[in-house]
Formats: structure tokens, sequence, C-alpha cells
DNA sequence: AAACAAAATACAGTATACAGTTAGCCGGCG
DNA sequence: CGCCGGCTAACTGTATACTGTATTTTGTTT
């Protein structure tokens, strides 16, 4: 309980289990690609930041491992760094999930999460304008929450979920090119009106061209900076 | 260290963790539902078990927690009572992935393989007359784990077992009734016939086929049984 | 006898201490 | 100057002790 200094945003829950916490938080930096490639997560040093012991923190570490988000080294723990085979792999997996889901959700829909994705929409349009990467991806997962939050399985839509994330650091990358956010933004478009249709067909439809399309994006974007085709580390 | 009396199979292996060692022995008896769903695991309890301290056996519930084997309540942990909407939802996933998966596998299927396969197939047609349900689910594991071998997607491989394992334990009961067992065997065979063939097509039209009868063969067996309905603790 | 409240209990969560392993470093040797 | 072998330090893994809380049980009251 040495000093709550630096602690995060993080003071304040109470319900939650301490773990939980920790994996909360580390999961939203993780998936706002706040944690490098290259960086080693170390528990204790973490437990100090949280101003907690280690095992909670080890416990939030030890669960993103088992969920793919880390791999654990004898020397701290570390993001994976996929290699264009894994990017390949996880795309096959979206592209047989995420239309079914879509279709599911579009016939589900609420007015409210059409609310919410036309927002996110207008956001990332904006952000698109502005070239303001970092806003446009939270953009991004706003409009994906909103929509997966309307699939009424829960367990598909968790793990697309994860899936997303998985590629979500790889894909920060890819978003620095212009014609790849146009793609995205142009993608996002055609979405929310199936949506707002509340036409399952069509959103399948937009859905497997959209994860088509950005596989393509990434594909191109790896092609132009580099072929670093890292050994998978999954 | 108090006795190593009543250890199981695993006071022998060594360059792994303990709690990995843990996790695949727990891990064995749920797939093979050794463990009833009204049963609590107590980490402290099966610490003694296996004559560990708590830590490592709580890293391995814990684990099984984030992959949906287990359900923590505090009062131990107990394997989740899945209600006939989670199958529903854990059936609409394996629709999706296991025909491609089947189609890859089938595309790369290896001599080796192919025995593996011939060799559960066989084991599976020989329990059947008998009527020896285990036997025809150990069988049954040989002959999933053979083709998904083959799979060259690990992560879709490593879903499909994932979401195959957490049907098992309600499959278990559903293969009591002869018939079911009867369109088992069949698929099986029909599926052995495209893997020889190599034909991903006919694979995964197999495939397909194979998930919607065991999904109608557990609705029929579930109808039977009695229409309890419980309620979602995914 | 049923219902409710208070206490006991049994468990997971958390903290701290210790052990084991490996990566990285430094010094000796070719 | 570069390569190899032992040394050191920095981690994770494991053990033990303590705490908090929810469930169960028991006792009391109507």
């Amino acid at each position: 309980m040495i000093l709550c200094s630096a602690a995060p945003v993080e003071s304040i829950g109470r319900r939650d289990s301490l773990a939980e916490q920790v994996y909360a938080d580390l999961l939203g930096k993780l998936r706002h690609g706040r944690v490098a490639p290259d960086q080693r997560l170390v528990d204790v040093e973490l437990a100090r930041g949280y101003g907690l012991s280690r095992m909670p923190v080890r416990d939030a570490l030890l669960r993103l491992v088992a969920e793919g988000y880390l791999i654990g080294t004898t020397r701290g723990f570390k993001v994976p760094a996929l290699g264009s085979q894994d990017v390949r792999d996880i795309f096959e997996i979206r592209r047989l999930l995420e239309p079914q889901a879509a279709a599911s959700a579009a016939g589900a829909m609420s007015d409210e999460a059409l609310e919410a994705l036309g927002t996110a929409l207008a956001e990332c349009r904006r952000a698109h304008g502005a070239d303001d990467i970092d806003t446009m991806i939270v953009a991004n997962m706003a409009f994906r929450a909103a929509w997966l939050g309307r699939v009424a399985n829960r367990r598909l839509a968790e793990t697309i979920f994860r899936f997303v994330d998985h590629v979500q650091a790889v894909r920060l990358a890819t978003l620095r090119h212009r014609d790849t956010r146009a793609i995205v933004v142009d993608g996002l478009g055609r979405l929310h009106a199936a949506f707002q249709a509340r036409d399952p067909e069509r959103a399948s439809a937009c859905m497997g061209r959209f994860v088509d399309d950005a596989q393509a994006a990434f594909f191109r974007a790896a092609g132009v900076e580099g072929p670093q085709d890292g050994p998978a580390q999954s």
C-alpha cells in the first residue's frame, strides 16, 4: 500500500476483485496499442505501479496469456509478435464468424445501438478527414462494440472480440496509410446502412467484404512497409 | 509434500510447471466427463490430492475458467450447467468453423493421420456394436484430434477443440441413445471417406451435415429426457 | 413448525517469503 | 579481437500465512 502515486484511473473500483481490475486496465492498454511489442511487462513492476502485491497482477497477466493477448517468458510477459501467417490465420477465422454475427446483429438491431453506430461512424469520418489516427481507432472500436452488443450469441461475440483485438496492434500500423483509412470508413458506412435497414443478408455480405478488404489492405501495407515475416510466436 | 499417496498419473512430469501439469490433468478429467456438474472443485482439496500447495492448482483452475471449462464461485469451482440456449450458441459457432477446418485438413491430409482416423473409426464402430459408450467417446476424441491435427491454422483448430469440449459433457448424455450413436458412426464414416479422398469440398459438406446432425440429435435426446432449460451459467 | 437472525465455516482473494531457472554479463582463454 | 564458460541478477514459479466474504448452520422467536 506504499503510495497511490502514479496509479492510473483504477484506485476507485470496489465490487470487483483486484485481479479483475488490473485485468481490465491492462486489457484496455493492450487494445489501444499502449504496450509496445518489445516492451516487457513484469509483474512486480506493475504491482508497484498499482500499489498491490504481485498476486492479483500475476493473475491478470496469466489470464491475458490464456486469452492470447500476451505470451509469458521466463523473463516477463510481452505482446506476441504476429507474423504474416498469424494474421492470415486470424483473418480466416474472422471471415468465417463475422458475417454470420453481423447478420444476427442486423436482425436484432435496436434504436440505441443504431444511434451509437451512427455516432461512431460520424466520429470516424471526422477523424479520417483530420488524419487523427488515434481517434479513428477509438471510433472504430466503438462501432464494433455497438454491433457486437446486439449479437445474441455471446460466445460468438466474445470470440470475435478476442480475435479482432489480437490483430489490433498490427492494424494500428496499417491505418497509417490514408487509402487504408478510406477503405475502412467506406466499409463502415456500408455496414451502417445495412444495420439501419435491419437486413441480415446485406449485413452479412458487407461484413464479408469488409473483412476481405481489411485483410487485403493489411498485406498491401505490410508489403510496402517491409516483408518482416516474423516467426510465429503465437 | 505430505504423502504422494493418491496422486494420479502425475508425479512424473518434469519439464513443465506444476500448474501446467495440474491443468493438463484437470482438462483431461473434464474432457472425459469425470467431473459431475454438481461437483465442487476446491483448490485446497485438489492441492492435497496432488501433494502441492494451493497456488499451482489455483492457477490451473483460473486458466480453466478463462477458457470456459469452469466457472468460479465464492465456494469452489464447478463445471457450467449449459442450458439449451448455450448449446445452441456453441453449435452455431461450430457450424461456422468446422466445415472450413475440415476442408483445410482434407487438403493437407497425411498418411499417418489417415491411419489414425481409420483406427479411431474402427474402434468407434466396435464400441458402437458393443454398446460401450466410454470407449466410443475416447475413439471419437481420437478421431477429432487426428483431423484437427492436420488443420494448418492452429488458432482455428484450438478454438474448435475448446467449443467441442464445452459440449462434451452434455454430449456424453446424448450418446446413451443408440440411434444417436448410429448417426455419429455414420457421420464419422462419411468424413473418413472424404478425408481419404483428400477432397476439401466433400469434407466440408460432410462436416456441415455432421454438425447439423449432432445438434439435432442433441435436442431430440434433450427433448426426450426432459426439457431442463437450465438458465445460462456460461 | 416455519421464518428469521446471528454466528460459524469454508472457501477464494491477497500478501509476503522463498526457490528455481534463465538470460545477460563479465572475464578468461584461444 | 572474438568465442566460450562460469557468475550474477532478474525474473517467474511455488509455498505459506492472512483476510474478507458468502453460504450454511444453528439457535431463537412467533
